[in-house]
DNA sequence: CGACGCTTTGACACAACTCAACAACCGTGG
DNA sequence: CCACGGTTGTTGAGTTGTGTCAAAGCGTCG
């Protein structure tokens, strides 16, 4: 069975929430026929625009963010493969921040209407991506969570047992190694701090034998120490519990 | 017609964003029969919960906010009158964060089930649900990136800023003055300082004859001045543009 | 009246930022 | 193949915004 419904990252992200049907699959499959390649930098969507798309994204890495007036910008998410990107931005008139290609990536745009349409046939499927948005806005509370109440160190940390988890989730790599392309001044933006202040932190998990970073990979060397350094607690990106 | 079904303040929020026919408004008004009283403090939802409730807030403040280990807490979001509060945790499992009154308030719970039912017989009611959703999400990105990339005194100008204009869209005052009912604690508990310095952030207000927070109301004395400091930019709440 | 919650102020400490310089890496073109 | 420029990473010294600790002022309510 060499096209199988269900080798999409996004349908077996989904399925691990509510086990779909074939049918559901199939419409999850016949949603994503038309990957785009995007080369790493390009702008996907920018706020304010009224053409809203949203995408699927199959491989590489992106983020969202907003540009402030004196030239500073916050990252609000890193989506990754198996992630929809702007979903609310076709459902609604809103575009509020921007997304681009942090590396060379895979994307499949989603017309609005047939995603309407498709949920309309295949209710669970409308309660699978209303899931996926909810995590995806779970991880944005933790988020602000992070960059309010928790230093540098932590909220580093955090961040990159999120990331552990998410990326293991998806079968792209485990939790103690796996790709990360980010560098320290896209980290800054997302982390709320300076790339010089992310360098020295960074030197600290190395140095506590917690955390490396080096030449696009993470390694964490003590998942446990990391959980604790970070206080996570993974609930909100798993369906179970 | 003493219960005219537009009466809700959360009818008039989403009948703003989209104009809801009679019926719609009636399903609208039904949702709300059953209002309950609250006692500041009283906690309405908490993290890990299983049965899920959300509720219209009708009258009065209250808070969303995630604990930390360390005892700190990190305030998400200000729900006021017409206002949905845990919506999401009523279609799904995962209820992520806390819910108390701020003062003494009144609510109205609502079913999960019956809510369904209303979706699917008015879709546009849906939409209308799904855009006060999404804008409540498009507050916590904007905090996120106030939180992250804004100093405390832009910080603090902008979060009046946006009170205000929420404020007024209710009805609920002025841009000029308004209700606030928030301590320097609880202020600063959600922008991610201390008490103390959210006290010197509002005397700096004060003295630029920007704003001043006082016995629970806020006077905004040069709306155009504290818009500039916050880089505020209110497209956001509006369900135009 | 006293007690409590909230605000205000000052002195000091520290985490994170700024500026400056340099080192390592990488793709590109000669 | 090497030389090059640009991007990314690393480190140090000094500055600043915000946190910490301590204490006092004020309203309000029982």
């Amino acid at each position: 069975m060499p096209n199988a419904p269900s080798d999409s990252v996004l349908a077996r992200k989904l399925n691990a929430f509510i086990p779909l049907s074939r049918a559901e699959l199939r419409c999850l499959a016949d949603m994503q026929v038309n990957p785009v390649r995007v080369k790493r930098g390009q702008q996907l969507t920018h706020e304010g625009q009224t053409d809203h798309r949203a995408f699927v994204l199959q491989g590489g890495w992106a983020c969202s963010y907003k540009l402030l007036r004196d030239g500073g910008r916050q990252i609000i998410s890193f989506p990754i493969a198996g992630d929809i990107v702007g979903l609310r931005s076709v459902l609604l008139r809103t575009a509020d921040h921007s997304f681009s290609a942090l590396t060379d990536a895979v994307v499949n745009p989603l017309e609005g209407t047939y995603i309407m349409r498709c949920v309309t046939e295949f209710p669970r499927l409308g309660a699978a991506l209303l899931w996926a948005a909810s995590r995806d806005e779970a991880m944005v509370v933790e988020h602000l969570v992070s960059i309010g109440r928790r230093n540098a160190l932590e909220r580093t940390a955090h961040f990159f047992m999120e990331l552990a988890e998410r990326m293991s989730l998806i079968g792209l790599g485990t939790e103690a190694e796996f790709k990360c392309p980010l560098t320290q001044f896209v980290l800054a933006d997302a982390l709320g701090l300076t790339a010089i202040h992310v360098n020295r932190v960074l030197r600290q998990l190395r140095e506590q034998k917690l955390l490396t970073l080096r030449k696009g990979k993470a390694y964490i060397h003590d998942l446990d120490g990391l959980r604790k350094l970070a206080g996570f607690e993974s609930g909100y990106l798993n369906s179970l519990s």
